[in-house]
DNA sequence: AATAGTGTTATATTCATCATATAACAGCAA
DNA sequence: TTGCTGTTATATGATGAATATAACACTATT
């Protein structure tokens, strides 16, 4: 369990949660089938709130990362909903490469930091 | 002027404004030099109040996209300052391609997207 | 000199969200 | 029964978003 949370970041602690998860999810330290620490475990290793974790848990539920029963609490099962998270990802996408742009990025650069960041955090890939 | 403000999103209207206007600078919408409408003429336009416009303006400012002065207000002014910026856009494609990752979505896809939006856009390349 | 247009600053208010706290409930396993 | 899950309810303090009114400093035009 690596998660770091940033208490100066002005970045919510809850989305600095599900973005570290998800992030382990996608580097395999989190597998599929495996079960998160719960709620009240996980808020007192990281010194938050309980319910603060469990927004982050249920958010990661809406989102298709996880699913939840009261057996074994959060479980990563990641649905692959293409559809709704290809629109997502195209939205984040113009953005950045918007700013890119503007800084004189090339779209070569952003090629090469795609697969440098895939290649250096060891995505999975199917 | 197009900028098309999501009164219903819950992303904050300073925000949505702020990147809509790099999404401007990227597509040639608005020119290096040209000056960006004053901040209460903008704020009639869209409907929303002074302060908001001003704050994404002051943000722009911040980040290097605009220069102000008392004569021509917020003038178009990119300073490509590409230490900073790629650190930021690689934190932000970690996320974003975290979350592919886990939809199964490859990396071809994203090259692939990449190259889409770059098109469709039109985004201006060096 | 007067007027009108810039961005900027100050102050205040309303509203929503974040993070916390305490407490209880329903379901499952040992 | 006991202890562990997630879930829900309610409340509180802090912070930020968006608004409103007002004034200030500077510049260009009339």
């Amino acid at each position: 369990m690596f998660i770091e949370i940033d208490f100066n970041s002005d970045e919510a602690l809850y989305l600095q949660l599900r973005n570290q998860i998800i992030l382990g999810i996608a580097t395999d330290q989190f597998h599929e089938g495996e079960s998160l620490p719960s709620v009240r475990n996980l808020a007192d290793i990281i010194g938050i709130n309980m319910h603060t974790v469990n927004k982050a848990y249920t958010l990661l539920k809406q989102e298709g990362y996880v699913k939840v029963d009261r057996r074994n609490g959060a479980v990563i099962a990641v649905d692959a909903n293409q559809a709704l998270t290809l629109e997502e990802i195209r939205r984040e996408l113009q953005v950045t490469l918007a700013k890119s742009s503007c800084k004189n990025i090339t779209r070569e650069e952003i090629h090469t930091l795609v697969d440098e960041i895939y290649d250096q955090m060891g995505y999975r890939e199917i």
